[in-house]
DNA sequence: GGTCTGACCGGCG
DNA sequence: ACGCCGGCCAGAC
């Protein structure tokens, strides 16, 4: 694993920076992967997150798209899964849209620094 | 070993 | 303002 800094797959960065969504908040795929330095790569993230929720615990429900929408929902156990662990952190989610996305959003590289 | 798709984003018509 | 298309990386068939 350690090998080359190359093996070190962007895979591994995406479940720290999930992992490290604080409670209550959400982010974008795309944001994380600007914040990867893989904007344009934004793909990946959600990609990495269905291998991340199936092998590890990663909040994937605190991670939507830049619409703010549960776009990935469908992906979990159950399609209600994502809003209702959301509403339970006290997000608010109508018609499968986080209500003040906006204000509940969180960019690693301002609250990381 | 080549091809396609995929929980996205940004730009262009 | 809405809709379509291209791009990036990695995994699955």
């Amino acid at each position: 694993m350690k090998k080359n800094e190359k093996s070190y797959s962007f895979f591994d960065d995406v479940f720290e920076v999930v992992k490290l969504i604080p409670k209550g908040r959400v982010t974008s795929y795309g944001t994380i992967a600007k914040y990867l330095g893989t904007k344009m790569s934004a793909r990946m993230v959600g990609w990495a997150m269905n291998a991340a929720h199936t092998h590890t615990k990663v909040p994937a429900h605190r991670v939507l798209n830049r619409n703010g929408l549960l776009t990935g929902k469908h992906h979990f156990e159950t399609p209600t899964a994502m809003q209702d662990r959301l509403e339970k952190e006290g997000v608010k989610v109508e018609n499968d849209q986080v209500v003040e996305f906006k204000k509940l959003f969180w960019d690693p590289s301002i609250e990381l620094f």
